[in-house]
DNA sequence: TGAAATGTTGGGGCG
DNA sequence: ACGCCCCAACATTTC
């Protein structure tokens, strides 16, 4: 810790431009890197690099590409606001680098530690490699509340269960304050050369990112204001509020917190003087309930720092011999929205259309894709990875691990969402299936939720044609239900 | 951050 | 008044 700490200082060295490179961290406030790097007092040099080649098989999805490309822009448009810049290239991060310290005489690259297991890889070997050739290498945290290594059991191995894990965070106590945006920003006498944002090709060919933009506002700002909005009108109200997909209950922060344009500790500090300021037992009850996604965050990531073959294999090691179905087509039916049941159709097409699902949504689907279709939760969780801009390797392997029952603190495997169930509890005037399903949206709240049970003069009349304008169920839940929790009791007795 | 079956309890109707 | 039954509401158990 001490030695940690000591090398995270930065001593007065010779007026040569600082680097910051930039990754999942594209903010300005509470920005660990950039904050070190400017209290040099020597000018800086915001990089970020376009890799993805080096990021292994997980490579950024489409949706992420288009909220990356603008939260780039956002975060060029407030240095240039301080009179400096973003620089942006493209390749290989090391060679990069490399390059630019030597196009502007740099001796120091400060950056912000990440914890998926091939970007721990990666910066490993920058690392290693700079310091091999003269130059400083200085990481920081700026993701995480805590480091994978500070919360951890008495006995030193890493939590597998949330509760126990969140109550160690409490007891830890004081979470680290935000650090301030650094008030100015000196430039380099000579920019290096930089690519264009443009030039990166994010945005997607052709656009189809319409409903993306009405939907968000990437950036720094749009974080806060995120943020501040969920704080007036969500808060209060979430420990209902987060389980009706039909309203904004949520904060929908989670493209904010996996680009770092918001970082955990300033919610944190934000929701915590908030719920002492209001001084209201039912207020506090709420902000806790809150906190604690915040803290599930963590959780996942300190789990994939110590479980990084997560990302790929079940956790518990029993499940590699589950049998999974091996279905194309029910794949592609579950992924396009047409699997005849109105809430996992629903929650399928908001995915597709805005980047984001709501997370009760979430639940629902994944747990419809893993029990009712016996699809393997890495199809899911791979789907998840390409279209959803707040698409984070370490939220969606726990995620996807919980639902499927394979991972740490899973749910069990024979807890099984039935969808009806869950749809007319959560969205019992089909508010929300009403919006994303126009070709039922003249079906009362009765039948709404089950199509295909509708007496035929109630679908004629709502103008829905069953297997035509909307399909039929493509597997009945009870029977699917019952072949499910047979496959997992041949798994636990090792057939 | 399940669902469904089973068990328990207590109010009210009724003989 | 009392006991009995019904059943809704809630709690517990099981998968």
């Amino acid at each position: 810790m001490l030695a940690r700490q000591a090398t995270s200082s930065v001593a007065a060295m010779p007026a040569t431009p600082t680097i910051v490179w930039l990754r999942a961290d594209l903010r300005l406030t509470d920005n660990a890197a950039l904050a070190a790097a400017t209290a040099r007092g020597i000018p800086v040099i915001p990089l970020f690099i376009w890799s993805p080649a080096q990021e292994d098989q997980w490579a950024p999805g489409a949706a992420s590409q288009w909220w990356l490309d603008a939260s780039l822009r956002a975060l060029d448009a407030s240095l240039r606001e301080m009179g400096s810049r973003l620089i942006v290239r493209h390749g290989p991060a090391l060679e990069v680098l490399r390059d630019v310290a030597r196009e502007s005489g740099s001796d120091t690259i400060c950056w912000n530690r990440l914890y998926e297991p091939a970007a721990i890889a990666r910066d490993r070997a920058v690392k290693h490699e700079l310091r091999g050739h003269g130059l400083v290498a200085q990481n920081f945290n700026s993701a995480l509340l805590f480091e994978p290594w500070e919360n951890g059991k008495d006995d030193g191995t890493p939590y597998k269960v949330f509760t126990p894990f969140w109550k160690a965070m409490l007891r830890r106590g004081a979470v680290a304050l935000p650090l301030a945006a650094p008030s100015r920003l000196l430039c380099p006498s000579k920019w290096p050369r930089s690519e264009s944002i443009d030039g990166l090709g994010l945005r997607p060919q052709p656009d189809w990112a319409a409903g993306m933009r009405e939907a968000w506002t990437p950036g720094e700002r749009g974080a806060r204001a995120a943020l501040e909005r969920f704080c007036n009108d969500g808060l209060s109200g979430y420990e209902q509020g987060r389980n009706s997909p039909a309203i904004t209950g949520t904060s929908r922060l989670s493209p904010h917190l996996h680009f770092g344009e918001i970082g955990p500790r300033e919610v944190w500090k934000t929701v915590r003087e908030l719920a002492i300021e209001r001084n209201d037992a039912r207020f506090d009850a709420a902000a806790e309930s809150w906190l604690r996604q915040i803290a599930w965050r963590e959780f996942a990531h300190h789990l994939i720092f110590h479980f990084p073959h997560t990302t790929d294999a079940p956790l518990r090691p029993e499940f590699a011999r589950f049998e999974w179905n091996d279905d194309e087509s029910l794949l592609s039916s579950w992924q396009h929205g047409l699997t005849g049941y109105p809430i996992v159709d629903a929650g399928m097409r908001e995915l597709w259309t805005t980047g984001w699902m709501h997370n009760r949504v979430r639940m629902i689907v994944a747990s419809f894709l893993v029990k009712d279709l016996r699809l393997p939760w890495q199809a899911g969780a791979r789907w998840f990875w390409d279209t959803l801009v707040d698409a984070d390797l370490a939220n969606n392997t726990m995620g996807w691990q919980w639902t499927a029952g394979c991972g740490a603190d899973a749910a069990p495997y024979f807890r099984v969402f039935n969808p009806l169930l869950q749809s007319r509890k959560f969205d019992p005037d089909g508010i929300y299936l009403r919006r994303w399903l126009p070709e039922l949206a003249r079906l009362d709240a009765k039948w709404i939720h089950e199509p295909h049970a509708a007496p035929p003069l109630v679908l004629e009349a709502a103008g829905v044609g069953l297997g035509d304008t909307y399909p039929a169920p493509v597997v009945a839940h009870d029977g699917a239900k019952r072949l499910a929790l047979e496959a997992y009791q041949a798994m636990m007795a090792g057939r």
